[in-house]
DNA sequence: CAGTTAGCTAACCAATCGGTTAGATAGTGG
DNA sequence: CCACTATCTAACCGATTGGTTAGCTAACTG
């Protein structure tokens, strides 16, 4: 059974050097020897990684002379912040934030919908 | 080297049946039973699931005579959710693209400090 | 051309993951 | 006390993960 998009992404990103390699690309494309300059591990290693992250698509690469640069590629990341935002009203305690303040607001203008 | 917090929640909800459990949990408290009865899996695969969770301090656990019923405890998604959010900007306009020809007209303009 | 550089694949390894079954533990209720 | 219910632990298993080294391909460079 193939993993789900979110799942996908999640796993990609709960790695923290993958984390740091988006990061890093928020600056801009880097190759891959950019890339792994960071790091203690080896190229091989960081290829892995960048395999990982193309395969839930949030890298894309380029061809570049004997480079392959990487790009960004944020858009799955959306699904994944979607979904954790709907957690957003059980954190801070008190329904303070505004999707909890719309929806009392919503629940109390209705007829006695839930508790 | 014990994982940070944030790949903690990540890699926890990296998992569609824990996913499937935190979603469960925004309705309320329940027991393991009743968690585990969505699902085709054995009470001990959703026990370990639960310590999961619960580890990443996803969830925290009462007693109510012999039962250990869940509650949700969303606060470690936080942090989870304001990482991803700095890519927020990534996905909504092709800004990565601008962004991405800005650099390199730059960096072609500028003193070639690349490689 | 030969040599160097960037990147990839293959094979291997230890550790972790996600599930199982069997059995232990603890609380409830006749 | 006995039986039942709910939950957890232990031991095991196959698949996946995250890393390594060795060796390959492709493109630039002198």
């Amino acid at each position: 059974m193939q993993p789900d998009q979110v799942s996908l992404t999640l796993s990609a990103i709960a790695d923290p050097t993958r984390r740091a390699i988006l990061v890093r690309l928020m600056d801009g494309e880097a190759s891959v020897k950019e890339l792994a300059a960071p790091f203690e591990m080896s190229i091989p290693a960081i290829c892995k990684h960048l395999k990982v992250l193309e395969g839930a698509g949030l890298i894309s690469r380029g061809r570049n002379a004997q480079l392959r640069p990487c790009r960004l590629e944020a858009a799955p990341l959306r699904e994944a912040f979607d979904w954790i935002e709907e957690f957003s009203k059980f954190w801070d305690g008190s329904l303070n934030r505004l999707d909890g303040l719309l929806e009392r607001l919503q629940s109390a203008d209705g007829s006695g919908k839930k508790n």
